[in-house]
DNA sequence: TCCGACATGTAACTGGTTACATGATTTG
DNA sequence: CAAATCATGTAACCAGTTACATGTCGGA
């Protein structure tokens, strides 16, 4: 695939960075569906200014240190743009240590799987509350501002995708208890 | 990590197999969480060995072909219940190159926008449809079986987020309709 | 007799993480 | 002056995919 090629390239198409800065980048907004490590953003950059998507000029802060501050070609946004418009597959099927675990449980008691839901539920409530004070951050819902608009969407993506998983796990754990109580019945 | 062991363990736990019959399984029932090819199996098979956490005795089917029927040890299942007890992890943030490309959307027409979003959005349909079709399977909803159960409640998983991801398209269909008539009233 | 499924393995490569390695600048 | 942050790179390793490689068995 090569996609961290096109994420590097949309960031820098916003605006001219350093390979430190696109860390952040990764770190902060992209971080909801894409990730990638400076290890890996150096190598990548050096390759795609070899193949003249980008290019970069050397500027110093301070007195000595050298920072490359690189830049999307007229070349670079072609093929930016040619991605940007292409039909892609749905994300390949996400690998859920969870969901296994789940699928096993019937080797462990019945009270012991409820407590793995419910510390599960927990994890997913959390990261949904940071991801709703993310929402504060916008001041006008949905954004005006075109930029904000398409971050707005994906943080939607994401609350909705962490409310869908805390339903889940609720539902599961009433189909356990319902299911340990008519056990105890009998 | 080395989730995949404890792929095999708990299918090994359930009932004897051979390398290829795990294969299936991965293609099958684990499909939905969890994935692993044959060339990554019987490595793992061989380590699994080494280590005494599984066993296995060389059958013979038909004349000539030897087949492997893996069995797990008592070893093996004192790891496998071990890590089954244990709290993990939400799953890390998956990766999804039509979020990234949504988020970079602003650089292309809105209309061509809508299309990405609709094309996306029949595409998770389409998958909704067909584990829909998997509930069916089931003689009775919840199922009562054990073994059943727990196949039932990853399967409530993937629907649900299956639905969820509908539901998000459709807002963000929706939200760039609107956005795109207040342009054009100016 | 041919084809699809059964059956098992290895090799090369890709994407990504962790750790190694270094040093400058700013701020408290 | 110490600590956090800025800044850039490489090396070793790990998980996983694709391709290579081989051969048997059962049924149409």
């Amino acid at each position: 695939m090569g996609v961290l090629r096109y994420a590097i390239l949309g960031l820098l198409n916003r605006q001219d960075m350093t390979g430190y800065d696109l860390t952040k980048e990764f770190q902060t907004s992209l971080s909801e569906f894409w990730s990638a490590k400076h290890s890996q953003i150096y190598p990548e950059l050096k390759t795609l200014a070899e193949n003249h998507l980008v290019e970069f000029k050397t500027e110093i802060t301070g007195n000595v240190l050298e920072k490359k501050l690189y830049s999307i070609t007229e070349f670079g946004k072609k093929e930016l743009l040619e991605w940007a418009e292409n039909y892609t597959k749905i994300p390949p099927l996400p690998k859920d240590e969870f969901k296994l675990q789940l699928f096993f449980s019937d080797c462990i008691p019945a009270q012991q799987r409820i407590q793995l839901l419910k510390n599960q539920l927990e994890q997913h409530q959390k990261w949904l509350e940071h991801l709703n004070h993310n929402l504060t951050k916008f001041d006008t819902v949905p954004p005006t501002k075109e930029s904000e608009f398409s971050d707005y969407l994906v943080l939607l993506g994401a609350i909705n995708r962490e409310e869908s998983s805390c339903n889940w796990l609720n539902t599961c754990i009433n189909l356990c208890k319902k299911r340990a109580a008519k056990k105890s019945d009998t």
